[in-house]
DNA sequence: TAAATAGTGTCTCTAAGACATTATGTG
DNA sequence: CACATAATGTCTTAGAGACACTATTTA
């Protein structure tokens, strides 16, 4: 299990199977009752111009033709539902190694008008300057970054799919470091304030965020037992119109290698 | 969407298919795609004998034949997943009407030794005096009520799923009123602690414990702006080797009646 | 020298956690 | 009268939030 929510801690699959399951399976046959399709769709977020975005793209064949939508696809018979996820992240935008968690199974008889339809839902977080190519899949036109808070019309369910994305999200923004996913190795903590503001959809007091991280400081006689977050660089950056800023990077990126 | 956790805000579903939708969905076939199999598997938990326990069924075919599962079963094709999985809830405890939550979608090829098998896990919170009678599914020989901290050997991935259920159970006590859906609807501060305890693994402070709730105390000066949690009843239970305990009612069970 | 941004500390209030005694009813 | 449980308040500490000024660089 790849998902970067889901830590279990004992219980896993049982050892063995039974000898009565080996002569049972030798002669199962599935059954040939009517199964529905199921699909993963990635909700690809990033932070740029200080806005928080969501990859989606245009439909080009019915139905919903010409609206937009959450990337996605098919889940293989081979396939688990992580890996059908990073593949279609991958197609998409040419990455791998990212932030991916499950999100949530819509599976309402009616979301798709062709069939039966049940989609995973996953949303995955990507550092912008990590996206290098957007490629549109086979029914689609345009690929495109949208505004999560200014949404074209959205086919299907997408639209609960993304006001659903935004809850789980600025829930964990809370409790996790999953803000991090969202920046580069180096960034400032003016920028790390940004993401927080854009997903949270509101301004933060600069010191009190400040406050609330915990840094392992340059130049402080070490006292190494404590365990940080964020760790001062001795780099800095040079400034636009004023002074050069200080450079952080985060300590524990473990989750960024996820599945 | 009948989820008890899904709250979305605007974006629904988009008000109508186009006049090309139509024309395209006239001749739609399905193709003939191999499809995985979609169940959902149900985590029926309850509080009693002070301790979190949960419903499992003993299997007497193959697969794991003689091993414990969860409840569960296919998805209809007409059937949405909620509708599945409270139809599942009735089968086995003749309960309806209970809190209901989707949990997470595992599926990894190989979880089914039979076939590729993709289930939505959902969990349930039921009062331990609603459940009349207790049905095993066709699959399944005994029912039992099993101590989620003293398990027998679990089918498939069930041990993994119960898990993640306590994990998100104990993550939802914080910030939810979650625990209430294991309680009737009178019922002594001591009943309350009790339920948070066997959930959290650990015994709480019972005035510190009592602190952190908001009652709505009897004969208090009608101050009726703020919001209460609780509600203290005029009505006392007789006690056992002890005084009468006064009796207390959840303000907001709303979130009992979903789906 | 005006404009833009970086960087920094204090005070107040609230929440969380540690902790012990008295009262009541039953056998 | 021994036992089991109910009920109750204070103190300390930590975290959250409100709040303003100085330094640096560029145009």
């Amino acid at each position: 299990m790849a998902d970067a929510d889901l830590k279990t801690t004992g219980n896993t699959q049982p050892s063995q199977l039974q000898a009565a399951d080996y002569e049972y399976l030798a002669t199962y046959q599935p059954s040939n009752y009517e199964r529905p399709s199921v699909t993963v769709d990635i909700v690809i977020l990033t932070v740029s111009d200080q806005d928080l975005k969501v990859l989606l793209v245009k439909r080009n064949v019915p139905p919903y033709q010409g609206l937009w939508a959450v990337p996605g696809g098919f889940v293989g018979m081979q396939e688990s539902l992580d890996k059908a996820a990073r593949r279609e992240l991958l197609e998409e935008t040419g990455v791998a190694n990212v932030y991916l968690e499950q999100l949530y199974t819509f599976g309402e008889p009616g979301r798709d008008p062709r069939t039966r339809v049940i989609t995973v839902a996953y949303f995955a977080l990507v550092e912008a300057s990590q996206v290098k190519t957007l490629r549109a899949g086979s029914d689609a036109g345009e690929v495109a970054w949208w505004s999560i808070y200014k949404l074209p019309e959205l086919a299907f369910d997408h639209g609960q799919i993304l006001d659903y994305t935004l809850q789980r999200l600025r829930g964990k923004l809370g409790y996790s470091n999953i803000a991090f996913q969202l920046l580069p190795e180096k960034f400032t903590l003016t920028e790390l304030q940004r993401v927080y503001e854009v997903i949270l959809g509101e301004k933060l007091d600069k010191r009190n965020f400040r406050k609330g991280l915990s840094i392992r400081e340059l130049n402080r006689s070490s006292e190494s037992s404590k365990t940080y977050m964020l760790e001062e660089l001795p780099e800095t950056r040079p400034g636009g119109n004023y002074g050069p800023t200080k450079l952080f990077r985060f300590i524990d990126r473990v989750e960024r290698i996820i599945g």
